[in-house]
DNA sequence: AAGCTAACTTAGTCAGGCTAAGTATCTGCC
DNA sequence: GGCAGATACTTAGCCTGACTAAGTTAGCTT
């Protein structure tokens, strides 16, 4: 049995971290488009969005989220429009385009996933399967529902 | 019981990964040494290293180890020297205060880790632990040993 | 209507990654 | 012994992604 005192845990999860640091950067060379893009691309999905709402959904400042938007723009991924009830307000939808990338961008990252995964043996997808929930929770910050 | 199909899991360990991401910012944020800079100086604990060996362990390419190791020399901590055996390789050591941030930076890391899996519940943090070997296998891309 | 607040953008800085090309040194072969 | 090619690093130049500070435009409140 692991130890499970949270210190020592501690210490196992981090160095999980940084490897797993090291593979989400293979995973994303070679790709068109970049994991930030893609995760902006699907927050899209569901419809347009504002800017503000984007940057604090992907926990950056504004600026930031501006400037991604210019490249999803620039590529043709996303376009920017206006709210009729607040002319402050700038939207962000999908483009044809984008809803393709998007596709095509998250079906390489789950498939090398997947790969990887049916690989282990069926014992071992089990623990991670098990361990989804807690270390969602961990990440998340929120104390165990009790 | 959770589905432990590959694809399934997946899409599951996918978004996972990408709050991690955003934890890992956070975690980050504030820090003085940033968490590659950490991962090198770690490297260094053992003794001094050459370049080509940290850009090897630490998946980058030599150049941005150079730079890298620019970085840890401006700020003092890590020192570069050379090789008995071979002019043309450097080799890289820890300064004290190279170690004292290391530590600090390590404490930080973990602290934060732990606090979060001390938030869970005993049996959450027992499925994280039993998950630990199996991600790890998944992360490096070996198949289970059976 | 003035003045504050809110939503974005622009400008400038930094870390971290890459490729291509330069320099110095080692090695192997004739 | 000396030259050719390989090896170890660095330099230069580019891109993404993040930040703060400051500018602009529009809404809100009084």
């Amino acid at each position: 049995m692991t130890d499970e005192t949270p210190a020592v845990l501690a210490g196992e999860v981090n160095g999980l971290m940084r490897d797993m640091v090291l593979m989400l950067r293979r995973v994303g060379a070679e790709q068109p488009v970049t994991a930030p893009q893609l995760s902006v691309l699907g927050s899209l999905l569901t419809g347009p969005r504002r800017m503000s709402d984007l940057a604090e959904e992907h926990g950056v400042r504004m600026p930031t989220m501006t400037v991604q938007v210019n490249r999803l723009e620039r590529d043709g991924l996303a376009v920017r429009g206006r709210d009729g009830s607040d002319a402050r307000v700038v939207t962000v939808a999908l483009t044809d385009e984008g809803r393709e990338a998007l596709s095509a961008g998250r079906a390489h990252r789950i498939d090398y996933l997947a790969e990887r995964l049916a690989r282990l043996s069926p014992h071992d997808r089990a623990a991670i399967a098990a361990a989804v929930p807690a270390l969602s929770r961990m990440i998340k910050g929120a104390p165990t529902d009790e």
